[in-house]
DNA sequence: ATTTTTTGTGGAAACGTTCCCAGTTTCATG
DNA sequence: CATGAAACTGGGAACGTTTCCACAAAAAAT
């Protein structure tokens, strides 16, 4: 068994209240300092976190929910989030792959007790459900998640502007036939992105047309597919757009194998500007997410719920995109 | 303040036992069943996780210690772990930017009670430390730390043999000028593939050179600057080696802005195979470690070792690693 | 019908901390 | 040298659970 703090208390002859009192930082004397080192040091003790917070009610601890751990858009997230938890001197909990409502639901209240607040980043969870199952008073910011009203503290990308800009700049460029790879169609940010997609088309004359539309996964496999499928069409696309790099990505490994160059023969744009977009060949034009940003502002926020507690102000953060031209569009400067 | 056991068992009539039968599935009549239910329901209540594990002195958390968190590495690394730990009913505690040795022992004392084991991923950790400062008892994996002995079980990688196999590539292929990117010399993982590095030159009747060495620290942004610098050596190297694929992407960008043509005029190879590295044009040869099922091993291994509590053997493992020959090395197969 | 087993029940003692409280010592200060 | 403040001390009650125990009621076996 690993020591306790009687142990500790015990071996070095003062009561367990002096023992505690030196762990949290209060006034101990020399002398009984002294041999209460010497006997965490012997009987290497070391506090534990559980019985602690039972007490505390701190965890320093702060969960987060991811719907997956793949590709470079989770992980720039998560490396927002725990630099700033870090920082601040807190741990990250974390659970991912949670897709259903009631896988969510699981892992929340799995943390209950464990944590001090949560990051929610699941595209379709509804709003209802969380609240009908989300223990009160546990602060919590919802990452990318779709949800009516001010109930929670919230912070999203506008989906819709970086869509309809990126849609705009191929269709300025002359392109007429623009193919969309989608990612889930219940996807909430999926349906902003394809509105602004749609409206981009529209503004500039050209009709929507469902062939030009592959029902993707946010994956690369994916995105190989969707490009395959797409120059299947009977008029073939000029330029496509994946709605993630990933699937951009994928696209563009299916063009190469096809030996269509890009962007001579067609171009290709994606969504996200995760880091490796810049290194691919040609160099992927996308709508630059602040994704590392957004990782950071999300823990931020919920930092400051959790300190502010009761006076905290929720509040709806919509975080701007912007167009980051390379050349996979057939026009960007060289990079 | 969130509801305990004790106002369910008051709501429901019942007493606080048999509430906590009830949750940790024993036998309760159909009658009282019910009526906690339905309290359970109205105070929207959730068992209290620190409580708990205080008491069965179980988490269902297990720890893990990165030293970063950037980059397809750290982030195939986390994905298998966190798979495999998913499956199995658990959740990561998730702890990164570690490289000094205090900061470590810091990270794991603050995890104490409140983790079932925990896997330490830190290349330049000692063993001692780790072991006066370790609460006893406590199931630990070291991932591609460097220990002697068998005081703990370790998952590795052949760091040797891989950078011995890549390299004896290039000067097969006629490669004598073979510049290296390394990372900081004080890691034990560069080491083992200078060692290689250095015995696969050798063995090809080459002389090891200290002017076709640059120190950078495995991010892009040092291959970039290793790059420029290697190129002004006066015999320009005909080939570089960099120690991971971060570096190597990095390089590439520099060489292209030189306008230099790889392979054509100069090779570059990495190290690590992360998923990017296939998507770069030329895609890039390297030298792939199964950075995923890694990650997954190690998890096994820890939850083995937790299951079989004191019965458990330790064991050293290292992984192999294969060759993955693309084209930025001037002769693999198209991609 | 009696005994034995199973099933269900609540009281109370843990688990390892913190923190309030009441008390004791130490130490300037007038 | 009294006096009040400040520093220090230990006892013990929390915190929210689980689990051991003793026992009652119901079911099964004799």
């Amino acid at each position: 068994m690993a020591a306790t703090i009687k142990d500790v208390a015990k071996e070095s002859g003062v009561s367990v209240s002096t023992v505690s009192r030196w762990l949290t930082g209060g006034p101990v004397s020399t002398h009984k300092r002294e041999k209460i080192q010497l006997a965490v040091q012997k009987l290497n003790f070391v506090s534990n976190g559980a019985a602690r917070s039972l007490v505390t009610k701190k965890t320093y601890t702060l969960g987060v929910l991811l719907p997956d751990m793949y590709g470079g858009f989770y992980s720039e997230i998560l490396r927002g989030l725990d630099q700033t938890a870090q920082e601040r001197g807190y741990h990250l909990l974390v659970s991912s792959s949670h897709n259903e409502q009631r896988e969510i639901v699981r892992a929340i209240q799995a943390m209950q007790g464990r944590v001090d607040g949560l990051v929610v980043m699941s595209p379709d969870i509804d709003a209802a459900s969380l609240q009908s199952n989300l223990p009160a008073r546990l602060p919590i910011v919802l990452l990318n998640c779709y949800v009516e009203g001010d109930a929670y503290d919230s912070i999203n990308v506008d989906n819709y502007g970086g869509a309809y800009s990126i849609v705009r700049h191929l269709t300025r460029l002359g392109h007429r036939r623009i193919a969309l790879i989608t990612g889930s169609l219940v996807n909430h940010e999926v349906r902003e992105r394809l509105r602004g997609y749609e409206d981009a088309l529209r503004d500039a004359g050209i009709e929507v047309a469902s062939s030009m539309r592959y029902v993707g996964d946010f994956n690369e496999p994916s995105g190989h597919r969707g490009a395959l499928e797409l120059l299947h069409t009977p008029e073939r696309p000029t330029a496509i757009f994946a709605m993630n790099d990933g699937m951009a990505i994928g696209a563009m490994a299916a063009l190469r194998t096809l030996g269509l160059r890009v962007p001579e023969e067609i171009a290709i744009v994606g969504f996200d500007d995760i880091p490796t977009s810049q290194y691919l060949e040609p160099p992927l034009t996308s709508v630059h997410v602040p994704i590392f940003e957004m990782g950071q502002r999300a823990m931020e926020r919920l930092l400051m719920a959790i300190q502010e507690a009761n006076a905290h102000i929720r509040r709806q953060e919509k975080f701007p995109t912007s167009l980051v031209i390379r050349r996979s569009c057939g026009v960007g400067q060289r990079s």
